[in-house]
This record gives structure tokens, C-alpha cells and sequence, in this order.
RNA sequence: CCGCGCGUAGCUCAGUCGGAUAGAGCAGUGGACUUCUAAUCCACAGGUCGCAGGUUCGAAUCCUGCCGCGCGGACCA
């Protein structure tokens, strides 16, 4: 949000942690020479207000490195130090701990630079990427259920960090679109007619025509029969029986597109590629492994034995490519994804979200592609070496009583009915918090509370652990949830409207001294956004969204504590009312574009 | 049997690369609404960080062993 008339000459700010780090790099080098120029100086937030804004605790294990005092080592690393401009001179405490305290028109400073900027001090990262993310991958002639959501929702957080600090990603919905259950699904669509268009059987019809094929298959040995000629036919391309295929797959989607819609999850039918996509290459695969001398026969089975797995009484553990009687599974099917992505799509890192369960399988098929060179393959593209892999793990949804989340009657919970009951249960809330709302705004409200409490609850969790699934604290307004940061972003707007203020008119280049700090809470709430950049890195790093929860759940808190101690309506002077509406300015920005990056949305009145 | 993951307050969860007195919310107790949304805030209380060793100035965090739970482990995905 530079404007033009703003002075060019403005060097490039820092917030204070990633200054101080520069610096006290450049302390260390100069202290103790090059040879530790390379050592973090371990720089973070101060643990307690009263140490300060910051710490550095690099002099103890320096100390360790070099065998001296960490006390001295700390007060040589001060004496190179050059910090004067913007902090106070810095304490040394206890074992060696380096105390900083912000020069108030320093922290004056960062606040006018947030305010002017639309990224909220948040730059790109510095080598942008092609990330290819796979995620969602839900079965065709399925509906969507609860074992879906996870996966979609991670997914999307993820894709949305990655392109914030402008990283390319290419979405990949790897459809469960293939396989011998299409044999029997389309047979049974032959003989029950529904064969001509798509809107002879619905998306809530998909689970019944499963299931009815299932019976089918499992009592009728003919239709079994025939369910394996058309798996054949499948196979080979027969034109009648893709057609059929293509009208399940198109009606299959056009369920999930609506879910996605409902979730507002950006997949789209482009992002689509399923595991058909790969149907034709997956005889190369094995070629390509073969060629790599990596196959052994193994009961008629052709396998790979990747190296550091396994199995039972500490034998090789197979990764079984292709089965005895011919047919490929997903191990192949993974590995020819895989190598596309990696050759025909360029990517630089691939990450899969996916069920912790699956997690052996993704080390066996990543280091099967490591040992067939493919990797290797990608660092030609890549200047940086290599392609990353991430497997991004996530646990189990559990019911109340600590077993795996089902509906009463022990069947598992469809998607669709669980976005409807979420909307049901904020809706009632609604009515009873805010009845001045009309029946269209509470409708409003009520979606993007209850979309936002779900997606909230599956990501402030550390995603590899099983959570527990709870309404009454997903949609509790006090807490780690959704809705007690939508409140916050809700009250600023409040104030906003209260004062007649338009907040586009406090980012017009402030300066400094058009944000004094008076009072510890705008400190505290300056402090905290500064560390937004940091926070969104190291979930790019970790793909782990719950970081980003953890830090809003901080920033509301603390916007909760300056609400209660700084009137900005009623502000002692034009001065600070001005400061603090730019504070809570810069405040529901962070709010909303942290928000967004979960895919979550915000509400002016709730 | 082998491998992976998890174990933190009554419950649900954070805890950065090993750093200062292990933090939140709920539930409990006690306070705060003529004041920008009380859908809130403040305070109190609550801990053998599964157990036992080890590494060191310092361990919830790293190492070893054990216990408990979950999940994988040959032609399903």
C-alpha cells in the first residue's frame, strides 16, 4: 500500500527479530571471527515481560563451543554489538540470557510501516518454488465423509501459506477414479438404467449404488462375472464402457465440487487428476524400475525391497508393483504420479496430505523413486538440488468417547450432513446472541461460523495427533476457536462503524509519530503482529497450519486485552483515538489475512 | 515379533534449535456491563510433563531401557 508520494529513500524494515538476528550475526563474526559467523544467534521473543521484548540465548551454547563463561562470551558479543538506534542498551541475565527492550520510537516505527503495508511486513519468500500438493482424494462413486475432511482442509490451509509467500502450487485432487470396483458399479448402472444421463441417478444415490453393487457382486455370481468382463473392457478402452465410467466419475464430482463450494476449498475440476491419469504409464514405471535393477520376482509378484524397511520377523518389506496375476495397485500408481510430477510438472517440493496411516507407505514409495534416480532427475531443474518430499501425516477424528467418529448408529458421518448439522447448531447460537440480525444475515453468520469453527477445530491441533471431535467447544466463543477470532475481527469492524471511520484512510503512508505507544497493550498487540512473517514461515517449513492457529489465537487474545484497557472512540485526545484505530487497523488485517489463510472467513457483524 | 506415532492440569490442547518460575481454554471458585458487541475481560486454584536411568551449567524437549494406547507390516487403498 506504498503510495506514490512516499519518500523512496525509506530503507526496507525488518521487523525487530530478523534486525536483530542480522546483527547479532554480524556481532558474533566480529567477536568471535568468521569460523562462527554461520551460528544462529537464537533470537526470540522475550519468555516473560519482564526480561525485556526480546532475547538472544546464543551465549550459552557459544560459550560451550568456544569453552568460555557464557557471561563473558556475552558481554564481548555486546561490545560488538550495534543496536543502539533501536533498542536500549541490552541486560545480560542469568546464565547468559541477552535482555533487549525496544526503543519506544522504534517500536512507533514498526507499527507505521504495518500500517502502510498490504502484506503486513510479510515479504515473499526469497526462492519461490513450484509446490505441487496433493490433497483431498476422495473415492468416485463415494460420497464424501468425515475420512475426507482432514485432508481437504490441511490441504487447502497449506496451498494458501505456500502461494501467500509466492510459491506456485499446483493442486492435485488425486481421485480414488480407478480400479475393479468400477467393474460391478457400471454393470449395475447397465442394469438398473441408469445409463443415458447423468440425473437418472443422484450424487445421495452414490452410496446406495455401491452398496447395491457390492450385493450384487457378492450374491450373484453372474453379474461377478460380468463385473470382471467390464473391468476388461475398462481396461481396454471400450468406448460404451468409458462413457459410462466418465458419466460416474462427472456425476461423482459434482458432488464433491459442491462440498468443496460449502467449504470454500479452492479445488477445482482443473486441479483434478486422478489415479486414471496414470493408467497408461504405469507399465513404463515398472520398466523404468526394472531398467534401475530395483524389481525382484517375488511370488509371482514383481516387487521392490527399498532399502531400510521392515516387515514381520525383520524380513525386506516389499513394495509390491505389480501383482501375480498382472494388475497394478497403488503403489505403482503412486510412484507414476510421483515421476510425473517430478518430470512432466517440474515441481521442486511435493507434499501429500494424508492419513498418518499411510505414512510407511509414502517413505517406501519416496525412497523407491530416490533409488530409481528420479530424484536426482528433478535437481537439474532444481538450482537448489533436488526435489523436496514431504509426506504431510495427519490422525484420526475421534467421537467424544475417544473411538473413531461415527453417527449414532455406528455408520460414518457423511460430509454433507455434517456441514448441515454445524449450520443448524451456529444458527441457533445466532439466534440467541444477536437477534437484531435479520433472517438473511443470521443465514449469513450462521454459515461462516459453523464452516469456519469446523475447518478451525481440524487445524489447531498438531495435525499428526487423533482429535477429538466437539461440537459445544468448536463453536464455544471463548477459547481457541473460530468463532472467538471471527468475534474479534467483528468488533474492530464495530468500532470502525461506531467512529465513522473508513480504515483505508489510516494506511496512507502514517508516520511514526502518528503512532505513539502509551500503553503496555498496544505494546503487547504491536509486538505480536511483528511476528506474523515468522510464524507463516515456519508453517510454509513445517506445513503445520496449527502454528498459524496457535499465533492467532495470541494475537485476539491480546487484541481482547488492549479492547478492554485502550478506548479508541473515546481516546483521551485525537492522537491516540487516531493511533488506535490504526492499531485496530493493522490488527483486523492480520486477523482477516491469517483467517483467510486457513480458508476461513470473516464477518463485519456476528 | 518388527516398525512408526502418541503419552503434558479432572477434560481438550499449546510449548520454537535444549534455556529463566511448564502455558492456554473448558469445567471449579471469586470479581467486572449507565462506557467501542459481556459471543468479552480480570483474578484465584489446579502439574511426579507415562516410568526409570543417562548426557550437561541447564531436559517436557536429546540418548537408552521399560509401561500404556493407536496404527502399519505381500498382491485393498
Amino acid at each position: 500500500m506504498t503510495t506514490p508520494g512516499a519518500p523512496e529513500t525509506m530503507p526496507t524494515m525488518h521487523d525487530p527479530q530478523t534486525e536483530l538476528s542480522q546483527r547479532f550475526s554480524a556481532a558474533i563474526a566480529e567477536a568471535f571471527g568468521p569460523e562462527h559467523a554461520a551460528v544462529d544467534p537464537l533470537i526470540a521473543p522475550a519468555k516473560n515481560p519482564k526480561f525485556g521484548d526480546y532475547q538472544a540465548n546464543v551465549a550459552m551454547s557459544l560459550g560451550k563451543a568456544v569453552g568460555r563463561n557464557p557471561r563473558d562470551v556475552a558481554a564481548d558479543l555486546l561490545a560488538a554489538l550495534d543496536v543502539g538506534d533501536l533498542f536500549d542498551p541490552p541486560d545480560i541475565a542469568g546464565p547468559g540470557f541477552i535482555n533487549l527492550r525496544l526503543k519506544d520510537d522504534y517500536l512507533s516505527q514498526c507499527a507505521a510501516s504495518l500500517a502502510g503495508d498490504e502484506r503486513l511486513g510479510v515479504g515473499p519468500d526469497d526462492s519461490p518454488q513450484r509446490v505441487v500438493v496433493d490433497y483431498s482424494g476422495p473415492n468416485v462413486a463415494k460420497e464424501m465423509h468425515v475420512g475426507h475432511i482432514r485432508s481437504t482442509i490441511i490441504g487447502d490451509a497449506i496451498v494458501r501459506v505456500l502461494e501467500f509467500l509466492g510459491h506456485t502450487t499446483i493442486r492435485r485432487n488425486h481421485l480414488g477414479d480407478w480400479g475393479t470396483q468400477f467393474g460391478m458399479l457400471i454393470e449395475h448402472m447397465i442394469d438398473t438404467g441408469a445409463t443415458t444421463q447423468a440425473d437418472s441417478f443422484h450424487v445421495g444415490d452414490l452410496n446406495a449404488l455401491y452398496q447395491q453393487s457390492k450385493q450384487a457382486f457378492d450374491s450373484d455370481p453372474a453379474f461377478a462375472d460380468r463385473a470382471r468382463d467390464r473391468v476388461v473392457k475398462l481396461q481396454s478402452g471400450d468406448p460404451d464402457t468409458l462413457k459410462l465410467w466418465r458419466l460416474l466419475i462427472d456425476e461423482s464430482y459434482r458432488h464433491f465440487s459442491e462440498v468443496y463450494a460449502r467449504l470454500n476449498v479452492r479445488l477445482t475440476e482443473d486441479d483434478v487428476r486422478g489415479e486414471s491419469a496414470y493408467n497408461d504409464v504405469l507399465s513404463d514405471v515398472l520398466a523404468d524400475l526394472e531398467s534401475a535393477g530395483l524389481t525382484v520376482l517375488s511370488d509371482g509378484a514383481v516387487c521392490v525391497f527399498p532399502d531400510g524397511f521392515a516387515g514381520r520377523d525383520g524380513e525386506p518389506l516389499p513394495l509390491i508393483i505389480r501383482k501375480s496375476d498382472g494388475g497394478f495397485l497403488y503403489a505403482t500408481t503412486d510412484l507414476a504420479a510421483l515421476r510425473y510430477r517430478i518430470r512432466d510438472e517440474h515441481a521442486q517440493r511435493i507434499a501429500y496430505v494424508t492419513d498418518a496411516r499411510q505414512k510407511q507407505h509414502f517413505a517406501m514409495v519416496f525412497q523407491t523413486a530416490k533409488s530409481a534416480g528420479w530424484i536426482d532427475e528433478g535437481a537439474a531443474q532444481d538450482s537448489s538440488g533436488g526435489v523436496r518430499l514431504d509426506h504431510v501425516p495427519f490422525g484420526t477424528i475421534l467421537g467424544e468417547d475417544g473411538t473413531p467418529f461415527k453417527t449414532r448408529s455406528g455408520d460414518t458421518v457423511k460430509l454433507a450432513d455434517l456441514l448441515d448439522e454445524a449450520e443448524q447448531r451456529a444458527a441457533a447460537i445466532v439466534a440467541r446472541k444477536n437477534p437484531d440480525l435479520d433472517a438473511n444475515q443470521r443465514r449469513q453468520v450462521a454459515r461462516v461460523v459453523a464452516i469456519g469453527a469446523i475447518k478451525y477445530a481440524d487445524l489447531s491441533s498438531d495435525r499428526v495427533k487423533d482429535y477429538v471431535f466437539s461440537w459445544d467447544r468448536m463453536l464455544a466463543m471463548d477459547g481457541n476457536t473460530a468463532p472467538y477470532l471471527q468475534y474479534a475481527y467483528a468488533r474492530i469492524q464495530s468500532i470502525f462503524a461506531k467512529a465513522d471511520v473508513d480504515p483505508s484512510t489510516l494506511r496512507n503512508s502514517p508516520a511514526p509519530t502518528d503512532v505513539p505507544v502509551t500503553h503496555p497493550a498496544e505494546k503487547a498487540l504491536i509486538l505480536k503482529i511483528l511476528q506474523l512473517g515468522g510464524v507463516i514461515r515456519a508453517v510454509s517449513e513445517t506445513l503445520e497450519p496449527h502454528r498459524l492457529c496457535t499465533y492467532l489465537y495470541e494475537l485476539a487474545s491480546s487484541f481482547s486485552s488492549f479492547y478492554e484497557n485502550c478506548p479508541v472512540i473515546a481516546a483521551d485526545n485525537d492522537a491516540q483515538r487516531r493511533a488506535r484505530l490504526i492499531l485496530c487497523d493493522i490488527t483486523a488485517r492480520t486477523l482477516k489475512t491469517c483467517l483467510g489463510l486457513l480458508g476461513i472467513e470473516t464477518l463485519d457483524r456476528m
